[in-house]
DNA sequence: TGCTCAAAGATAATAATTCTCTTTTAGTAA
DNA sequence: TTACTAAAAGAGAATTATTATCTTTGAGCA
């Protein structure tokens, strides 16, 4: 996925393309570990190193609100990011603060056609996604 | 669900029953929306007009540990915690920060069936619930 | 009834995030 | 190409949620 990728998606939105903006939005493509602020600074240091925090923090949020990222709920103080925006689940680890992606259309039909059915009442569903709390084998933790 | 029922709890996790840890978490269980630790001093203020807001916190997290509550995922930057253990689902409200449980039997088995033939490898499953975000009609929020 | 250790209270510290203000710059139009 | 301007970035202070430290209190138990 291009530096080019991420300039035209800004540009769809009618985001001015800064280069803060892009190194943001490709840092939490490129890390996919639904990194925080902080993992983004560090990632982005040697080409902007003296990025602002505030400025971190901001784009992410004007990217989260343009649909670009989003948030990925979790029980720690500080929150996470993701870039991929296609219905997918999440994988938490209990013990490590790892999350990783979990996708599964059959699933995804499954639970689809079930609520296809049954709605629930007083609620107009927007998206369902699944948080499957566990833990990862130590050997299998796939960091690439 | 009588002050008893929370004291008893308390003993069976071997922690010493305090007038505290009982309010906090008859709060939590009384309130029954999520309720922040914020929610919370709110709630026992009458009572415990000088509880000090490190110990809501340490008896929060005691809870948790102990597995007496649990927290609620969520994408503030707030804590949220539940009373209800058994498993159930969440309905996130995109416009307020309601969270409301959602209870189905039929869901849970269907999802149980699915991945007890469908392993995910490398990660061992404790616990799975669904994030169902959208809104709620105005007119059926139950307060109570 | 008194001991003792765990828990509560008070308050300072920390960490994540937001805010305010000034400077810079992307986009646009002369 | 240059100049203009609104929007964004930077710097740093402020805020908020949460945690830590230290002293005092009190629940459980001999
Ligand atoms: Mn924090
Ligand atoms: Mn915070
Ligand atoms: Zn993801
Ligand atoms: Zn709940």
């Amino acid at each position: 996925m291009t530096t080019e990728y991420f300039r035209e998606q800004l540009k769809l939105k009618g985001l001015k393309v800064t280069p803060q903006r892009v190194a943001i939005f490709e840092a939490v493509a490129n890390l996919r570990n639904h990194p925080t602020a902080d993992h983004i600074i560090d990632y982005i240091k040697n080409n902007h190193p003296n990025i602002s925090v505030g400025t971190v923090y901001k784009v992410l949020d004007s990217l989260v609100e343009n649909q670009l990222l989003k948030k990925v709920k979790n029980e720690k103080d500080v929150m996470r990011y993701d870039a991929i925006l296609q219905q997918h689940h999440h994988l938490y680890c209990s013990k490590t603060d790892q999350i990783e992606d979990f996708v599964d259309y059959e699933l995804d039909k499954i639970i689809t056609d079930y609520f296809s059915k049954k709605k629930i009442k007083g609620f107009k569903v927007k998206e369902i996604s699944l948080q499957i709390t566990g833990e990862f084998n130590n050997n299998s933790i796939h960091t690439k």
